[in-house]
RNA sequence: CGGGGUGUGGCGCAGUCCGGUAGCGCGCUUGCUUUGGGAGCAAGAUGUCGGAGGUUCGAAUCCUCUCGCCCCGACCA
Protein backbone atom coordinates (compact mmCIF):
# COMPACT_ATOMS: atom_id res chain seq x y z
CA UNK A 1 0.00 0.00 0.00
CA UNK A 2 1.38 3.59 -1.09
CA UNK A 3 1.00 5.67 1.97
CA UNK A 4 0.10 8.63 -0.11
CA UNK A 5 -3.03 7.09 -1.73
CA UNK A 6 -3.84 5.48 1.39
CA UNK A 7 -6.61 6.81 3.84
CA UNK A 8 -5.38 7.14 7.47
CA UNK A 9 -5.42 10.83 7.95
CA UNK A 10 -3.05 11.29 11.00
CA UNK A 11 -3.11 14.17 13.31
CA UNK A 12 -0.09 15.51 15.51
CA UNK A 13 -3.50 17.42 17.53
CA UNK A 14 -5.23 15.68 19.83
CA UNK A 15 -9.28 16.51 20.39
CA UNK A 16 -10.29 18.16 23.56
CA UNK A 17 -13.40 15.02 24.15
CA UNK A 18 -10.17 11.98 24.37
CA UNK A 19 -9.05 11.40 27.87
CA UNK A 20 -7.66 8.10 27.65
CA UNK A 21 -4.45 7.21 25.71
CA UNK A 22 -5.86 4.32 23.46
CA UNK A 23 -8.77 7.13 22.43
CA UNK A 24 -6.51 9.62 21.69
CA UNK A 25 -3.85 7.53 19.79
CA UNK A 26 -6.63 5.76 17.77
CA UNK A 27 -7.58 9.70 16.62
CA UNK A 28 -4.67 10.71 15.87
CA UNK A 29 -3.43 7.62 13.90
CA UNK A 30 -6.86 8.29 11.62
CA UNK A 31 -8.37 4.90 13.05
CA UNK A 32 -11.66 6.12 14.31
CA UNK A 33 -13.87 9.44 13.76
CA UNK A 34 -16.97 10.07 15.86
CA UNK A 35 -20.42 10.27 13.74
CA UNK A 36 -22.12 10.47 17.43
CA UNK A 37 -21.61 9.61 21.15
CA UNK A 38 -20.38 5.96 21.31
CA UNK A 39 -20.77 5.58 17.45
CA UNK A 40 -17.64 5.81 15.57
CA UNK A 41 -16.42 5.53 12.19
CA UNK A 42 -14.20 2.97 11.18
CA UNK A 43 -11.33 4.08 9.20
CA UNK A 44 -9.35 2.05 6.76
CA UNK A 45 -5.91 1.73 9.58
CA UNK A 46 -8.53 0.58 12.24
CA UNK A 47 -10.73 -2.54 9.81
CA UNK A 48 -7.03 -3.47 9.31
CA UNK A 49 -6.69 -4.54 13.00
CA UNK A 50 -10.54 -5.54 13.37
CA UNK A 51 -9.85 -7.61 10.39
CA UNK A 52 -6.39 -9.09 12.30
CA UNK A 53 -7.98 -9.91 15.57
CA UNK A 54 -10.82 -11.55 13.73
CA UNK A 55 -9.38 -13.68 12.04
CA UNK A 56 -6.97 -14.91 15.07
CA UNK A 57 -10.46 -15.13 16.80
CA UNK A 58 -11.97 -17.02 13.93
CA UNK A 59 -9.03 -19.81 14.15
CA UNK A 60 -9.28 -20.20 17.28
CA UNK A 61 -13.12 -20.94 17.38
CA UNK A 62 -12.28 -22.72 14.13
CA UNK A 63 -10.43 -25.54 16.37
CA UNK A 64 -12.69 -25.96 18.80
CA UNK A 65 -15.33 -26.58 16.02
CA UNK A 66 -17.29 -23.38 16.69
CA UNK A 67 -18.82 -22.63 13.38
CA UNK A 68 -19.05 -19.05 11.98
CA UNK A 69 -22.47 -17.48 10.43
CA UNK A 70 -24.20 -14.35 10.56
CA UNK A 71 -27.21 -13.83 12.83
CA UNK A 72 -28.90 -10.37 12.04
CA UNK A 73 -28.11 -6.92 13.24
CA UNK A 74 -31.94 -5.83 12.85
CA UNK A 75 -34.38 -8.64 15.04
CA UNK A 76 -38.11 -9.00 15.08
CA UNK A 77 -39.03 -8.65 19.37
CA UNK A 78 -41.25 -11.91 19.05
CA UNK A 79 -38.26 -13.94 19.87
CA UNK A 80 -37.32 -11.52 22.61
CA UNK A 81 -41.16 -11.72 24.10
CA UNK A 82 -41.03 -15.79 23.96
CA UNK A 83 -37.82 -15.39 26.25
CA UNK A 84 -38.96 -13.08 28.27
CA UNK A 85 -36.42 -10.45 27.86
CA UNK A 86 -38.23 -7.74 25.92
CA UNK A 87 -39.24 -6.01 29.12
CA UNK A 88 -36.22 -7.23 31.08
CA UNK A 89 -33.79 -6.27 29.37
CA UNK A 90 -34.75 -2.32 29.97
CA UNK A 91 -33.46 0.65 27.99
CA UNK A 92 -30.09 -0.48 26.96
CA UNK A 93 -31.87 -2.43 23.88
CA UNK A 94 -32.62 0.05 21.17
CA UNK A 95 -36.54 -0.83 20.21
CA UNK A 96 -37.75 -0.21 16.55
CA UNK A 97 -40.59 0.21 13.88
CA UNK A 98 -40.86 -0.90 10.68
CA UNK A 99 -43.17 0.55 8.05
CA UNK A 100 -45.91 -2.21 9.13
CA UNK A 101 -45.68 -0.80 12.60
CA UNK A 102 -44.01 -3.98 13.90
CA UNK A 103 -41.70 -4.18 16.61
CA UNK A 104 -37.62 -4.58 16.09
CA UNK A 105 -35.05 -3.87 18.05
CA UNK A 106 -31.05 -3.91 16.93
CA UNK A 107 -29.39 -6.76 18.91
CA UNK A 108 -27.64 -5.88 21.50
CA UNK A 109 -26.81 -9.91 21.66
CA UNK A 110 -28.01 -12.92 20.03
CA UNK A 111 -29.46 -15.66 22.06
CA UNK A 112 -32.88 -15.89 21.33
CA UNK A 113 -31.78 -16.12 17.50
CA UNK A 114 -29.35 -18.34 18.13
CA UNK A 115 -31.88 -20.73 20.32
CA UNK A 116 -34.18 -19.67 17.36
CA UNK A 117 -31.75 -21.47 14.08
CA UNK A 118 -31.32 -23.99 16.93
CA UNK A 119 -34.49 -25.15 17.24
CA UNK A 120 -35.57 -24.65 13.23
CA UNK A 121 -33.32 -27.36 12.27
CA UNK A 122 -32.05 -29.87 15.47
CA UNK A 123 -34.64 -32.37 16.15
CA UNK A 124 -32.25 -35.16 17.73
CA UNK A 125 -29.68 -35.60 20.18
CA UNK A 126 -27.58 -36.97 17.00
CA UNK A 127 -27.29 -32.73 15.91
CA UNK A 128 -25.67 -32.12 18.94
CA UNK A 129 -22.98 -31.28 19.86
CA UNK A 130 -23.65 -27.56 18.39
CA UNK A 131 -21.48 -24.27 18.90
CA UNK A 132 -21.96 -21.32 16.72
CA UNK A 133 -20.32 -18.16 16.59
CA UNK A 134 -20.57 -14.52 14.88
CA UNK A 135 -18.61 -11.44 14.48
CA UNK A 136 -21.18 -8.70 14.10
CA UNK A 137 -21.93 -5.65 14.67
CA UNK A 138 -24.02 -4.62 18.40
CA UNK A 139 -26.01 -2.30 19.33
CA UNK A 140 -26.28 -0.66 23.36
CA UNK A 141 -27.54 2.09 24.44
CA UNK A 142 -25.36 2.90 27.18
CA UNK A 143 -26.18 5.52 29.76
CA UNK A 144 -22.76 7.00 29.20
CA UNK A 145 -20.34 5.93 26.80
CA UNK A 146 -16.95 6.97 27.19
CA UNK A 147 -13.03 6.14 26.15
CA UNK A 148 -13.42 6.09 22.90
CA UNK A 149 -14.23 2.83 21.45
CA UNK A 150 -13.79 1.33 24.94
CA UNK A 151 -17.39 1.82 25.61
CA UNK A 152 -18.93 2.83 22.65
CA UNK A 153 -22.90 2.11 22.16
CA UNK A 154 -22.23 0.20 19.01
CA UNK A 155 -19.19 -2.15 18.95
CA UNK A 156 -18.23 -5.43 16.82
CA UNK A 157 -18.18 -8.53 19.12
CA UNK A 158 -17.64 -12.25 18.79
CA UNK A 159 -20.43 -14.26 20.06
CA UNK A 160 -20.67 -17.61 20.18
CA UNK A 161 -23.81 -20.08 21.13
CA UNK A 162 -23.35 -23.86 22.36
CA UNK A 163 -25.76 -26.64 22.66
CA UNK A 164 -25.19 -29.53 24.52
CA UNK A 165 -27.01 -32.85 25.31
CA UNK A 166 -26.34 -32.47 29.37
CA UNK A 167 -24.58 -30.68 31.91
CA UNK A 168 -21.26 -32.59 31.15
CA UNK A 169 -21.58 -31.27 28.06
CA UNK A 170 -22.25 -28.37 28.48
CA UNK A 171 -19.37 -28.09 31.31
CA UNK A 172 -16.51 -29.58 28.64
CA UNK A 173 -18.15 -26.82 25.70
CA UNK A 174 -17.61 -24.09 28.54
CA UNK A 175 -13.99 -25.25 29.22
CA UNK A 176 -13.00 -25.94 25.74
CA UNK A 177 -13.77 -22.55 25.06
CA UNK A 178 -12.07 -20.86 27.96
CA UNK A 179 -9.05 -22.46 26.17
CA UNK A 180 -9.86 -21.33 23.50
CA UNK A 181 -10.01 -17.43 24.74
CA UNK A 182 -6.76 -18.11 26.77
CA UNK A 183 -5.05 -18.72 23.38
CA UNK A 184 -7.00 -16.09 21.60
CA UNK A 185 -5.45 -13.05 23.69
CA UNK A 186 -2.22 -14.50 23.78
CA UNK A 187 -2.09 -14.75 20.60
CA UNK A 188 -2.53 -11.00 20.58
CA UNK A 189 -0.13 -10.25 22.83
CA UNK A 190 -2.07 -10.17 25.96
CA UNK A 191 -2.32 -11.74 29.32
CA UNK A 192 -5.52 -12.29 30.04
CA UNK A 193 -6.80 -12.75 33.71
CA UNK A 194 -9.48 -15.19 34.08
CA UNK A 195 -12.04 -13.85 36.65
CA UNK A 196 -15.08 -15.30 38.44
CA UNK A 197 -18.17 -13.34 37.28
CA UNK A 198 -21.71 -12.65 37.96
CA UNK A 199 -23.94 -13.27 34.82
CA UNK A 200 -26.10 -10.24 34.35
CA UNK A 201 -28.58 -9.77 31.97
CA UNK A 202 -27.15 -13.15 29.88
CA UNK A 203 -28.64 -15.23 33.48
CA UNK A 204 -26.94 -18.82 34.46
CA UNK A 205 -24.63 -20.02 37.58
CA UNK A 206 -21.03 -20.72 35.51
CA UNK A 207 -19.44 -17.21 34.33
CA UNK A 208 -15.74 -15.83 34.09
CA UNK A 209 -14.93 -12.28 32.43
CA UNK A 210 -11.50 -12.37 30.73
CA UNK A 211 -9.58 -9.01 32.02
CA UNK A 212 -6.53 -7.11 30.58
CA UNK A 213 -4.30 -5.18 33.07
CA UNK A 214 -4.57 -1.84 32.13
CA UNK A 215 -4.55 1.37 34.46
CA UNK A 216 -7.17 2.94 32.47
CA UNK A 217 -9.39 -0.21 33.51
CA UNK A 218 -12.80 -0.08 34.39
CA UNK A 219 -12.48 -2.86 36.93
CA UNK A 220 -10.67 -3.60 39.89
CA UNK A 221 -9.09 -7.22 40.28
CA UNK A 222 -7.61 -9.00 42.90
CA UNK A 223 -5.55 -11.75 41.97
CA UNK A 224 -2.47 -14.53 42.85
CA UNK A 225 0.72 -12.80 41.62
CA UNK A 226 1.24 -16.30 40.12
CA UNK A 227 -0.39 -14.86 36.89
CA UNK A 228 2.26 -13.90 35.20
CA UNK A 229 3.76 -16.70 34.92
CA UNK A 230 1.22 -19.19 34.87
CA UNK A 231 0.74 -21.38 31.78
CA UNK A 232 -2.33 -21.92 29.85
CA UNK A 233 -3.39 -24.29 32.20
CA UNK A 234 -2.85 -22.63 34.79
CA UNK A 235 -4.19 -19.90 33.80
CA UNK A 236 -7.60 -21.49 34.38
CA UNK A 237 -7.74 -22.56 37.82
CA UNK A 238 -5.29 -19.27 39.63
CA UNK A 239 -7.12 -17.41 41.87
CA UNK A 240 -8.73 -13.97 40.55
CA UNK A 241 -12.04 -11.76 41.45
CA UNK A 242 -13.21 -8.25 40.70
CA UNK A 243 -13.90 -6.47 43.74
CA UNK A 244 -17.39 -6.45 44.21
CA UNK A 245 -16.49 -10.21 45.01
CA UNK A 246 -13.57 -9.58 46.84
CA UNK A 247 -13.70 -10.34 50.72
CA UNK A 248 -9.84 -10.02 52.85
CA UNK A 249 -11.66 -12.64 55.34
CA UNK A 250 -12.27 -15.56 52.66
CA UNK A 251 -9.32 -15.04 50.06
CA UNK A 252 -7.38 -17.94 49.31
CA UNK A 253 -4.36 -16.12 48.92
CA UNK A 254 -2.07 -14.98 51.48
CA UNK A 255 -1.74 -11.04 51.49
CA UNK A 256 1.77 -11.23 50.04
CA UNK A 257 0.67 -13.23 46.86
CA UNK A 258 -1.98 -10.85 45.83
CA UNK A 259 -1.90 -8.12 43.48
CA UNK A 260 -4.58 -5.16 42.62
CA UNK A 261 -4.72 -4.00 39.59
CA UNK A 262 -7.12 -2.08 37.47
CA UNK A 263 -8.53 -4.48 34.45
CA UNK A 264 -10.05 -3.71 30.95
CA UNK A 265 -12.98 -6.84 30.51
CA UNK A 266 -12.09 -7.79 26.84
CA UNK A 267 -14.41 -11.26 27.04
CA UNK A 268 -17.22 -12.96 29.12
CA UNK A 269 -18.04 -16.76 28.91
CA UNK A 270 -21.40 -17.88 30.31
CA UNK A 271 -23.05 -21.30 31.18
CA UNK A 272 -26.60 -20.85 31.44
CA UNK A 273 -28.16 -24.12 31.13
CA UNK A 274 -31.94 -24.47 29.87
CA UNK A 275 -32.48 -20.74 30.93
CA UNK A 276 -33.57 -20.59 26.69
CA UNK A 277 -34.57 -23.86 25.79
CA UNK A 278 -36.84 -24.21 28.39
CA UNK A 279 -38.16 -20.77 27.83
CA UNK A 280 -38.73 -20.92 23.62
CA UNK A 281 -39.63 -24.85 24.23
CA UNK A 282 -37.10 -25.98 22.33
CA UNK A 283 -35.94 -29.89 22.23
CA UNK A 284 -34.84 -32.44 21.23
CA UNK A 285 -35.06 -36.06 21.57
CA UNK A 286 -32.44 -38.63 22.89
CA UNK A 287 -31.83 -42.15 22.40
CA UNK A 288 -34.70 -43.30 24.30
CA UNK A 289 -37.86 -40.57 22.33
CA UNK A 290 -37.40 -38.44 26.00
CA UNK A 291 -37.68 -35.14 25.45
CA UNK A 292 -34.35 -33.18 26.40
CA UNK A 293 -33.87 -29.28 26.31
CA UNK A 294 -30.14 -28.56 25.40
CA UNK A 295 -27.96 -27.13 27.74
CA UNK A 296 -26.44 -23.59 26.70
CA UNK A 297 -23.90 -21.74 27.08
CA UNK A 298 -22.33 -17.92 25.24
CA UNK A 299 -19.75 -16.62 24.58
CA UNK A 300 -18.62 -12.81 23.77
CA UNK A 301 -15.24 -11.28 22.98
CA UNK A 302 -15.41 -7.62 22.59
CA UNK A 303 -13.61 -7.56 19.17
CA UNK A 304 -14.05 -3.17 18.68
CA UNK A 305 -12.91 -3.09 22.64
CA UNK A 306 -9.98 -5.28 22.55
CA UNK A 307 -8.03 -2.39 19.63
CA UNK A 308 -8.50 0.06 22.39
CA UNK A 309 -7.32 -2.84 25.18
CA UNK A 310 -4.27 -3.40 23.31
CA UNK A 311 -3.12 -0.01 22.88
CA UNK A 312 -3.73 0.36 26.10
CA UNK A 313 -1.37 -2.24 26.99
CA UNK A 314 0.72 -1.52 23.93
CA UNK A 315 2.10 1.82 23.49
CA UNK A 316 4.61 4.80 24.42
CA UNK A 317 4.92 8.41 24.22
CA UNK A 318 5.18 8.45 20.78
CA UNK A 319 2.60 6.14 19.31
CA UNK A 320 0.93 2.82 19.28
CA UNK A 321 2.90 0.00 19.36
CA UNK A 322 1.03 -3.01 17.66
CA UNK A 323 2.37 -6.36 18.74
CA UNK A 324 3.13 -8.16 15.23
CA UNK A 325 0.09 -10.78 15.48
CA UNK A 326 -2.43 -7.56 14.99
CA UNK A 327 -0.13 -4.94 12.76
CA UNK A 328 -2.11 -3.15 10.52
CA UNK A 329 0.53 -4.11 8.28
CA UNK A 330 4.05 -6.00 9.22
CA UNK A 331 6.21 -3.52 8.11
CA UNK A 332 6.69 0.22 6.68
CA UNK A 333 9.21 1.62 4.10
CA UNK A 334 9.77 5.43 4.58
CA UNK A 335 11.68 7.14 1.86
CA UNK A 336 12.99 9.50 4.44
CA UNK A 337 14.25 11.74 1.04
CA UNK A 338 11.66 11.60 -1.89
CA UNK A 339 13.36 14.39 -4.24
CA UNK A 340 16.27 11.83 -3.99
CA UNK A 341 16.74 9.30 -6.78
CA UNK A 342 18.42 6.63 -5.36
CA UNK A 343 16.19 7.14 -2.50
CA UNK A 344 12.93 7.05 -4.62
CA UNK A 345 14.62 3.86 -6.22
CA UNK A 346 15.68 1.72 -3.90
CA UNK A 347 12.81 2.14 -1.70
CA UNK A 348 10.78 1.17 -4.83
CA UNK A 349 12.84 -1.74 -5.55
CA UNK A 350 12.00 -3.31 -2.08
CA UNK A 351 8.84 -2.08 -2.02
CA UNK A 352 8.28 -4.02 -5.11
CA UNK A 353 9.84 -7.08 -3.83
CA UNK A 354 8.37 -7.73 -0.86
CA UNK A 355 4.67 -6.83 -1.98
CA UNK A 356 5.35 -8.50 -5.16
CA UNK A 357 2.07 -10.29 -6.03
CA UNK A 358 4.04 -12.64 -8.97
CA UNK A 359 3.32 -16.64 -8.78
CA UNK A 360 6.47 -16.64 -5.67
CA UNK A 361 4.57 -15.38 -3.17
CA UNK A 362 2.80 -17.22 -0.63
CA UNK A 363 -0.26 -15.41 0.80
CA UNK A 364 0.07 -17.04 3.94
CA UNK A 365 3.88 -15.87 4.50
CA UNK A 366 3.60 -12.63 2.12
CA UNK A 367 3.93 -9.75 3.91
CA UNK A 368 1.98 -6.77 4.56
CA UNK A 369 4.17 -3.32 3.66
CA UNK A 370 3.00 0.50 3.86
CA UNK A 371 5.80 2.14 1.92
CA UNK A 372 5.36 6.09 2.97
CA UNK A 373 5.96 7.57 -0.66
CA UNK A 374 4.82 11.14 0.61
CA UNK A 375 6.19 14.10 -0.42
CA UNK A 376 6.98 15.60 2.95
CA UNK A 377 9.76 16.16 5.94
CA UNK A 378 11.44 13.57 7.16
CA UNK A 379 10.25 14.48 10.18
CA UNK A 380 6.59 13.86 9.45
CA UNK A 381 7.51 10.26 8.34
CA UNK A 382 9.26 9.38 11.24
CA UNK A 383 6.29 10.71 13.38
CA UNK A 384 3.64 9.50 11.58
CA UNK A 385 5.22 6.07 11.47
CA UNK A 386 5.85 5.75 15.65
CA UNK A 387 2.42 6.97 15.92
CA UNK A 388 0.93 4.23 13.68
CA UNK A 389 3.21 1.75 15.22
CA UNK A 390 3.98 -0.73 12.72
CA UNK A 391 6.19 -3.37 13.93
CA UNK A 392 9.28 -3.00 11.40
CA UNK A 393 10.59 0.29 9.75
CA UNK A 394 12.82 0.48 7.08
CA UNK A 395 14.57 3.59 6.94
CA UNK A 396 15.86 4.71 3.41
CA UNK A 397 17.94 7.84 4.08
CA UNK A 398 20.74 9.94 1.08
CA UNK A 399 23.28 9.74 3.98
CA UNK A 400 23.05 5.71 4.30
CA UNK A 401 22.25 4.97 0.83
CA UNK A 402 24.93 6.28 -0.93
CA UNK A 403 26.67 3.48 0.97
CA UNK A 404 24.45 1.04 -0.22
CA UNK A 405 22.88 0.85 3.31
CA UNK A 406 19.18 1.11 4.49
CA UNK A 407 18.03 0.74 8.05
CA UNK A 408 15.97 -1.41 10.15
CA UNK A 409 14.36 -0.34 13.44
CA UNK A 410 12.11 -2.41 15.67
CA UNK A 411 9.48 0.18 16.84
CA UNK A 412 8.88 -1.57 19.94
CA UNK A 413 13.00 -1.82 21.40
CA UNK A 414 14.10 1.14 19.12
CA UNK A 415 17.10 -1.02 17.79
CA UNK A 416 18.21 0.04 14.28
CA UNK A 417 20.63 -2.15 12.68
CA UNK A 418 22.16 -1.54 8.89
CA UNK A 419 22.04 -3.80 6.16
CA UNK A 420 21.56 -4.05 2.09
CA UNK A 421 18.83 -3.38 0.27
CA UNK A 422 19.01 -6.73 -0.86
CA UNK A 423 19.53 -8.67 2.28
CA UNK A 424 16.14 -6.26 3.82
CA UNK A 425 14.31 -8.07 0.71
CA UNK A 426 15.54 -11.62 1.84
CA UNK A 427 14.53 -11.00 5.68
CA UNK A 428 10.78 -10.11 4.77
CA UNK A 429 10.08 -12.19 1.46
C1' C B 1 -31.21 9.51 35.44
C1' G B 2 -28.72 13.06 39.21
C1' G B 3 -24.39 16.59 39.46
C1' G B 4 -20.82 19.66 36.62
C1' G B 5 -19.01 21.71 32.02
C1' U B 6 -18.98 23.05 26.93
C1' G B 7 -20.68 24.40 21.72
C1' U B 8 -16.99 30.26 17.36
C1' G B 9 -13.57 27.62 9.63
C1' G B 10 -11.10 20.53 9.38
C1' C B 11 -8.52 20.51 14.68
C1' G B 12 -7.15 23.37 19.25
C1' C B 13 -8.66 27.98 21.20
C1' A B 14 -9.43 33.72 22.19
C1' G B 15 -13.49 37.09 21.94
C1' U B 16 -19.08 36.68 25.76
C1' C B 17 -18.68 39.70 32.09
C1' C B 18 -18.96 45.48 29.69
C1' G B 19 -23.58 44.55 22.47
C1' G B 20 -20.78 48.03 17.29
C1' U B 21 -20.73 43.48 12.22
C1' A B 22 -15.22 37.77 13.85
C1' G B 23 -9.60 36.72 15.32
C1' C B 24 -5.05 33.52 16.60
C1' G B 25 -2.20 28.82 16.14
C1' C B 26 -2.21 24.23 13.53
C1' G B 27 -4.04 22.11 9.12
C1' C B 28 -5.49 23.09 3.69
C1' U B 29 -4.26 25.45 -1.64
C1' U B 30 -0.32 27.74 -4.99
C1' G B 31 4.84 29.16 -5.81
C1' C B 32 10.01 29.25 -4.44
C1' U B 33 13.68 27.57 -0.97
C1' U B 34 14.28 23.27 2.32
C1' U B 35 14.83 17.75 4.14
C1' G B 36 18.03 12.03 9.71
C1' G B 37 12.73 13.70 14.21
C1' G B 38 6.35 17.12 12.94
C1' A B 39 10.89 23.23 7.96
C1' G B 40 11.05 28.72 6.03
C1' C B 41 9.18 32.80 3.14
C1' A B 42 5.26 34.78 0.11
C1' A B 43 0.33 34.74 -1.69
C1' G B 44 -4.54 32.58 -0.89
C1' A B 45 -9.29 29.72 0.42
C1' U B 46 -12.53 28.21 4.28
C1' G B 47 -17.37 30.70 9.48
C1' U B 48 -25.46 30.88 8.33
C1' C B 49 -20.43 32.01 15.97
C1' G B 50 -25.13 24.46 17.62
C1' G B 51 -30.65 25.64 16.53
C1' A B 52 -35.34 28.51 17.26
C1' G B 53 -37.63 32.70 19.25
C1' G B 54 -37.11 37.47 21.71
C1' U B 55 -34.84 42.49 23.37
C1' U B 56 -32.18 46.37 20.51
C1' C B 57 -30.79 51.22 15.48
C1' G B 58 -27.36 47.02 15.95
C1' A B 59 -26.46 40.33 19.07
C1' A B 60 -21.03 35.36 18.97
C1' U B 61 -21.97 38.72 23.25
C1' C B 62 -28.24 40.09 26.78
C1' C B 63 -33.14 37.03 27.76
C1' U B 64 -36.27 32.41 26.91
C1' C B 65 -36.67 27.63 24.99
C1' U B 66 -34.25 23.64 22.64
C1' C B 67 -30.43 20.19 20.69
C1' G B 68 -25.52 18.08 20.58
C1' C B 69 -21.06 16.74 22.96
C1' C B 70 -17.70 15.90 27.28
C1' C B 71 -16.59 14.85 32.56
C1' C B 72 -18.12 12.59 37.75
C1' G B 73 -21.62 8.69 39.82
C1' A B 74 -25.28 4.05 39.53
C1' C B 75 -25.10 -0.52 34.53
C1' C B 76 -22.04 -3.68 30.80
C1' A B 77 -18.41 -6.91 25.64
Amino acid sequence: MLFSKFFAPTSRDTPADAKIASHILMLRSGMISQAASGIYYWLPLAVRVLDKISGIIHEEQERINSQKMYFTTIQPADLWQESGRYEAYGKEMLRLKDRKGGDFLYSPTNEEQATDVFRKYVKSYRGLPLCLYQIHWKFRDEIRPRFGVMRGREFLMKDAYSFDINFEGAKAAYMNMFRAYIKTFRRMGLTPIPVQADSGAIGGNMSHEFQILADTGESTLYYDKKLSTASDEELMIIFAVADEKYDPNTCPIPENELMVSKGIEVGHIFYFGTKYSKAMNVFVLDENGNKIYPEMGSYGIGVSRLIAAIIESSHDEKGIVWPEAVAPFDLTILNLHHKNEKCREVSQKIYDAINCNCCCSNASTKKEVLYDDREISVGEKLADADLIGIPWQILVGEKKIKNDIVELKNRKTGEVIEMSPEKIIGRFR
